[in-house]
DNA sequence: GTATTTTTGTTGCTTTAGCAACAGCTAACT
DNA sequence: AGTTAGCTGTTGCTAAAGCAACAAAAATAC
């Protein structure tokens, strides 16, 4: 992935919507912006780690996890390009990520050390349209983390599955939906067991809920009466 | 509660942290700012609803909350005053509301009809000490729904209990907790049944992990050896 | 092409926790 | 004071789902 790629790739990212191309120079000048290479299965940062960086997603795809002292993995969102992560220094609770991520993929992040410059007197960089792009992706990333609370508020593996599918049939404006995981993840992303979660889901097929192929699922609309509870 | 009052507490709120009076006074006027009370048990907000106003508890507690169409209920975030909630508009994602916000009490909001402002040309808002503020505020939101994922994420009642209570220890600096819930809120909080969290929670008091009174609960720390996972 | 590792499905067992129903207690309203 | 409504704890029953272990399949490495 040569350098020029990833200067395409940084100009259509969302955090600059609408800035020139100058004006990104600038931005990524005045920031000493950098893009970081990492592997699949690298962490990016660990929960405790100080993080000083705005992070974009240029290519690949990261995911934020939590793991606990008995290894008991839990993604709490998934990252693909274009993403925006690790905000969280931006507000007044410290610099110590409380989340991991990690790179699912080979994945190039571009880090911008806005750690002090967002109040930094003269050459101050939140203003203007980056501002705004700045306050609607924050924005954005809280709609989907509400919505990952409202998979996981049902109280059955089926209802957390179903939520889980339809919202990634309204986000993929189809009803058949491919899924960025694997069985072992999509139980972390759900937090679920992960044979349970193979269980519930041959047991959904046969009640003619969903079709599914590896990680292709469709949602089949039962008109049914007995659309029994969730 | 009179204007005056008010005034003295749109002063103090984190929004207008570093702002002078005028400068406040500024921002109220140019947004058209008003102030609305809510009595116990009102609807703010419902979800499906379209929400162009920032807005901020000045008094009281809101929940934000969703509901099912079983009348299953589930309270995401608790928000005391100085909150700010509603603000998922600022994003790309269209003005309507996934979430519905529920006076918990009898509370007074300040509502900042921020629709187009943030983008209106002239008069333009977003700048300087009060988008810093934003994005700070927003940020902290966010840090506030990935902790709020940790406690959905353990696979036992007893680990959101613990996760919940370790958290609010962590926040109010004492291992002795006071929730700002009732039994059944406090269940539809970690979306658990009621009866099973009583249970529980009895259950924890004779492993002596915990004590409570009421809604006062105080975490023992076990150095047992046989700290059993949560 | 073979070997090794990872992923997936399956199943038995056991624990967890949801649900429903009820009774006692508290608080609020008149 | 008396009535009503809401909150809390309790318990039996049952369904849900976690866990462990294994085998087949797929992917990766050598």
């Amino acid at each position: 992935m040569d350098v020029k790629l990833s200067l395409q790739k940084i100009n259509e990212i969302p955090l600059f919507d609408g800035l020139g191309s100058d004006e990104i120079k600038e931005v990524l000048t005045k920031a000493n912006a950098l893009v970081k290479h990492f592997q699949k299965s690298d962490y990016i940062f660990l929960a405790g780690d100080c993080v000083e960086n705005l992070c974009v997603v240029i290519n690949g795809t990261v995911q934020m996890i939590k793991e606990d002292i008995w290894g008991e993995k839990s993604i709490i969102a998934n990252l693909g390009a274009g993403s925006v992560f690790a905000e969280n220094f931006l507000g007044r609770r410290g610099d110590r990520s409380i989340v991991s991520y990690f790179a699912a993929s080979d994945s190039e992040i571009l880090m911008l050390p806005f750690g002090k410059m967002m109040t930094g007197g003269d050459n101050k960089l939140l203003q203007g349209k980056l501002a705004c792009n700045i306050v609607a992706i924050l924005a954005d990333n809280n709609t989907k983390l509400i919505e990952k609370t409202e998979i996981l508020c049902k109280k059955t593996l089926k209802g957390k599955i179903l939520a889980y599918l339809e919202q990634e049939a309204a986000s993929q404006g189809s009803r058949k939906v491919v899924v960025p995981f694997n069985r072992t993840d999509m139980a972390n992303y759900l937090d679920a067991d992960r044979s349970a979660l193979t269980r519930e889901l041959s047991r959904m097929r046969e009640e003619g809920l969903i079709n599914f192929e590896k990680n292709v699922f469709e949602l089949l609309d039962k008109t049914d009466k007995e659309t029994a509870k969730q």
